[in-house]
Parts: structure tokens; C-alpha cells; sequence
DNA sequence: AATGAATGAGGATTCATTCAT
DNA sequence: CATGAATGAATCCTCATTCAT
């Protein structure tokens, strides 16, 4: 019968990651020492390692709940047309690829390239590949389905093809900034194209 | 009078970037220690820092070279229309992205984006962007000036746009895979859209 | 709360110290490495790290506490004349330059002399240098204002002179040796010379 | 049959020497490589290993001739009281003092105490004590046998005694500085003193 | 459960000296 | 004789992780 329930457990965790968390953006992943992170969440290294057994661990929960944050965040929560939750999605993207630089993103590309070899951060690639390309592809085939959209070009070409530009505009934005690669022009020429490849025939509305 | 000319010199050079090269390719940037370079080399530590002063600097002449490697295969060998010329790009950009996996390329993503506070390294990022801005700039520029461009969109932002889908593009390469992505179907569609926005009133040229 | 007391970290240090003085005395500053330090405490590095930061820290703390042993030392403990404090003085000195071959005396020397373009260490050459010439000169100033001495020199050059005459017999005695420079015979010679300085016109008194 | 003269490989030998001196002095024993003093001289290492086997080879011949030099210059070249020539040896000694920061002396310093453990160094150091300790002796011995001198004190401590104080005011003079010291009146002071111990009796001479 | 002192392997870098040319 | 490229042992220092308390 453990001493401390649950919930104090938590408490704990969520303590120690929201140190690690500023840590790892103020650091970068590399850079960030435990060390840092102990002395940040003011606990001490048999503290912190009694609840995560290392660095890398500590980065995975961090991202683990980052992505299920997201997850909960992307729910429409009104009724709207297949095209407006596809501008909603990319103007969801847009937001974060500007807020990208002050928080966790260039941590976790970081944290990704410079692991590539390693098994368990492939699996993560290729999870968090799947649900990008899912979720994205959810929008589309909802389109679809509703029959708003008439995609000229395959499916699933054109939703990798918008995965490899959202990675490259974030990536852009943490390396060269925002303003500097016209982010906002960048996704309205994105949502013309995107228009104009799902609704080949439709009639210009309006943006 | 030197002991050794200085085509000597660049042989040596050459060789211990040939090996610095592998190491790098199959360790990574950060893994990657100047033991497993001297080791590799056939050179002891003295023969390596005689030549560069650090891991640093061994792979930024190991960047450099490649970017002049690069430089020099990009001049068009014939005359060709502007598209032609720009089809030929992207042609180029698809079949570096394939073989980006096996090559530099993951390194140097690694170690811009875990430098990325670093001052010298923030200017190595913008050299690159500035080189690779410009010379889709040039190409562009010349489909204009020769009437074969009439961009429907700003042509600073549409650069841009393309700017980071490649970049994009090549992430994707690396962490999950050219296949898995359908590369070839992302440049053909990607090559269909930009002929849509640099010649949108052009007649479809079967491709 | 920390696991262990100002005490134990203390003994530590003081464990650390000890070890480290005895590879000084025996290999000098220069020749003596942070390995010897870590092997002769019984430590290891980081253990030995975590209470210096390097090799010249340790050598500083070891200096300093000299000096506060030194300190604590020179304070007359019964009331005697002025002539009789700076004779014990002079007593004091002999003694330690007697003992200086064996001591950290030798390594000072080392590390002020090797180092003197270094600025911080030249701070502590002056910082040592304005100790001994001002416990000298208070000694000096003592006999002034009790009437004992009436110097037919200026008392400023007086005692320069004297620190230079200790600084030599320390500098002979660790590299000649005591004996072989007669270092009583010198520090009786240098008492009568003092005192005809200060009192030219006392009566002789009988040593 | 060498193939270069003795006054050629002199000539090297001097060209070399001069190159050490300027990196000694500017750098200190200790802080000067070989590969400094190599390229200085504008040679290879194989062109002064050839002449010198190691840094420690070099400085000691570069010691050695300015030994020869100082000797050569010590001789009195005219007829003078053995007082006088007292007065101008300690005169010559204050000149070396005030200029022995920028010259080979502190240099010398560091290399003696750096290598109190040395063998050789330490016959070094006898060699030299002896050479000092004689210079004076010879001095005060011919007072003696003039009759000019009836010193109140054992002669041989008298000149350990002084040999001391040089010591401590080259010392001091490098390590502090000549002005800070006083080294003019030190000299000033040491001479009088000198004088009542040399000549007790005779009339006080107009300085 | 919590502490934080201690561990020690591992990485970068220097430089006196050698030796093939 | 002269060259200077090459050697590699030696040094410093860091930091993820453990474990006695």
C-alpha cells in the first residue's frame, strides 16, 4: 500500500515536467542537464529519479502530454462545413507555428533528429507522423464523405504533401522566425492551393 | 618551403573528411566523438587537430565542401525555357531529398536545430536559407524577366512557400522515409501546383 | 535541509586539503595534477570536483587557510615591549623559513612567480604583499607611539627593506637550504641591524 | 668533416637563443613551447632540436651566457677604494633590479623554483648561489686585505646576509614592482647599513 | 519516500619530441 | 644538414546515475 495516493503522485510529476519543461526550452534538449531540472523544480536528483528513471524519460511524458493536450484541443466544437474545418485546422497550425519558437516544438525536433537511430524515438516518429497524417486525413476524407470535396489529385499524395509543409514551415519558423518567411502569406497562399486542389471546381468563396 | 604541397595537404584533408564524413553519417553530430574520427582516419589525434581544431570545424568544412559540390552541379548545362530549368530544380531537390537519409544532410538538420541559440551557428542558418532563397529567387526571377512567369501570388512569398515545403520535405526524408512518404507523388503534385501559380493562364503541357 | 552538516563538509574539504597540500609540497604546483590530488584523497574526481572546481582553487583554499592559521598565530598573547613584539616577529619568521623547504612556502612562490601575468594572481601577490608589509609596519608604528623607537629612517623604506630581506632569506632557505646560508647567523645580524635602525640611540643590550 | 663551421652553428646557435629570450620573456619558462621558440626563430623543430634537445637545453644555454656576460661586465675597469667598488657593485646590482621585469630574470626565478626538485636544477642553483655568494665574498675580502674593512660581524654571514637581500629585492621588484618598493631608497638604506657594518669606525662620509 | 554526496567513464585538447623525406 | 608532419600520452573537466542514509 504505497504511502503517498495517486493524485500526490501526480502533483509530483506535473511539478517536476513543468520545471523540466521550462528547462528544455530555455536549454534545449541536448543542453539541459538533470542537474538543471532537479534544481529547477527545487527537488532533489533521488526525488526527481524516483519518478523518472532519466532525461530522456522525463522529455517523453513531457511530450506525451503535450500531444494529448493537443488532441483534446483539436475537437470542432460547432457544427461547420468539411472546408471550414480544414481552415480551422491550418489556422490552428499557423498559431502554433509562430508560437513554435518559446515552447516545446524545437525541443522535440531536437530531441527526434538527434535520436533518428535509435528504435524507441523511430517509434515515436513514426507514431507522431501517423497521427498528424491521420488526423489531417480525417478532415479530408470528411470533405469527402460529405462530398464537398472533389480532390483532383490523390488523396493521400496530397496529405503527405501537406504534412512535409507543415514540418517545413515549423521548422522554418524555429530557424529562421516567423516574420522572416512571411508565415502569415505562406498559409494563405498554402490555403488557395489547398482550395483550389480539394475544390478543383468549386466557386471562389469568399476567405 | 613546405614539407608537404599543398595538394598533399588537401589529400589529407580530404581523407580525414572521408572519414569524419562516415562517422558523422552513421553516429550523428552530437554522438559522434574525435576519437571515432581520429579512430577512423587511421590518424592519431595530433594528425587530426593539425588539420582542424575541433569537431566543429571538421564538419563545418565537411558543410562547406558539400555546399560547393552543390553549387557547382546546379549551373544548367544547356539552354533550357525557364520551367524546363525549374522542373530540373525540383527534379534535382526530389533526388537529394531520396538520398538525403544516407548522406549529410540529417547531421547538419541536427546540428543547426540543437545549436539553434548559438550565434555562429544562427548565421550558418541564415547563409543556408539565404543561399537556398536565392537561388529559387534566380529561377523564378528569370521565368519573369523572360515573360514565361506571370505569378498569380507575391513572388517573395510563394519562394518562401516552396522554400519550406523543401525543407519539409527533406525532414520528412530523413525521420520517416522517402517511401513512406510517396516523395515522388509530393514533387509531381507539388511540380503541378507551382505550374498552376507561376503560369496559371498557360496551356497544361502534358507532363 | 542538507544530508550532510557545514561540519562533515568542512572535514571533506579539510580531507581534500590535506591530500592536496602533500602532492603540492612533493611535486610543486605546476607538476602536480588533479589526478594525483583525486588518488592521494582516496576520492574520485567528481567527488573532488564537487568541492573545487579545479586545480588552482584548491591550491587557493589551501593558501588562504595558511594565511589564517598565520593570522591567528601572530597575535601576542602577553603584554611585552615593542622591541620585544618585532624581535618574536623576527623569532617567527626564522622559524618558518627554517621550515619552508618542507612546507607550501615553495609552491607559493611556484605559482605566484609563474603566474605573475595572470591578473588575478597578481592581485594576490599585492594582497600578500600589502599583509606583510602591514603587520611589519604596525609593529614598527607601535614602537613609535609607545616612544621605543626613534628610526633615523624613513620608517616606509624601513620596512620595505624588511620585507625584502624576508622574502630572500625564505627564497635562500628553500632553494640553498637553511643551513648552508647560515639563516640564524643572518636573522642575528639582521635583529642588531633593525635595532640600531629603530633605537640608534639606545644603549646596547645585551642579546 | 662537418659540413658547416663552428661559427656557422654559433651563429645559428645565437639566432635561436635570441628567438627564446623574446618568447621566455614575453611568456614565461613554463608558458613558452618549443613550437613558439621555433617559430620565432623563423626555423623548423627539426632545425633547433638539431642544435638544442629540449626547452629546458635552450634556456640553459641562453643562462649560461648571460652568466659569461654579467662576469664580463663585472670587472672593475679602473682603480678604485675596495669601498667604492662595493658601492658600485650593489649600484650595478640596483640597475639589474629595476630592470629585471623585462628581462631574463623572472624567467629564471620560475625555471629554479619550478625545478627545486631537479637534480640538475638544483646544482643549478648551488652554481649559482656560489657564483654570487663569491662575486661579494671577493668584495668584501679585498676590503679585508686593504685594510679598508673591520667588519663588526662574521664576514661570511654578512655576505649570506646580503646575498638574501638581493635575492628578496629582485624578487620584489619583479613579482611588485621596482617604484612600489622603493627600490631606490632600499638601496639607499642597505648601503649605509653596509657601511657600519663594514667600516664601524670610520667617519661618516658625505653620501 | 526522499535526499544529495559520490562515482567514474568518457570526451576534448595540447605539446614535447621523433623520424621519414 | 634541415624539414615539419605526425605522434600519442597526459591532462582537465562534466554529468548521468547510483546508493547509503
Amino acid at each position: 500500500m504505497p504511502k503517498i495516493t495517486q493524485q500526490q503522485k501526480e502533483a509530483v510529476r506535473s511539478d517536476i515536467l513543468k520545471a523540466a519543461r521550462s528547462v528544455f526550452i530555455e536549454k534545449g534538449y541536448e543542453a539541459a542537464s538533470m542537474k538543471d531540472i532537479v534544481a529547477r523544480s527545487g527537488r532533489s536528483f533521488g526525488g526527481v529519479y524516483l519518478y523518472y528513471s532519466n532525461k530522456e524519460d522525463v522529455f517523453l511524458d513531457l511530450l506525451r502530454r503535450q500531444f494529448e493536450d493537443m488532441a483534446e484541443n483539436f475537437a470542432p466544437d460547432k457544427p461547420m462545413s468539411a472546408w471550414e474545418a480544414f481552415e480551422r485546422f491550418l489556422g490552428e497550425q499557423e498559431k502554433r507555428a509562430r508560437e513554435a519558437v518559446g515552447g516545446l516544438a524545437p525541443c522535440m525536433f531536437e530531441y527526434l533528429i538527434v535520436g533518428r537511430r535509435d528504435a524507441n524515438r523511430r517509434s515515436l516518429i513514426e507514431e507522431r507522423h501517423r497521427a498528424v497524417y491521420g488526423s489531417m486525413f480525417a478532415l479530408v476524407q470528411d470533405g469527402l464523405r460529405r462530398g464537398e470535396f472533389q480532390p483532383s489529385k490523390s488523396v493521400e499524395t496530397f496529405v503527405h504533401w501537406l504534412v512535409s509543409f507543415l514540418d517545413g514551415i515549423f521548422l522554418e519558423s524555429i530557424m529562421t522566425g516567423a516574420e522572416r518567411i512571411e508565415l502569415a502569406g505562406q498559409f494563405e497562399l498554402l490555403l488557395s492551393v489547398c482550395r483550389s486542389i480539394l475544390m478543383p471546381l468549386g466557386k471562389e468563396e469568399s476567405k
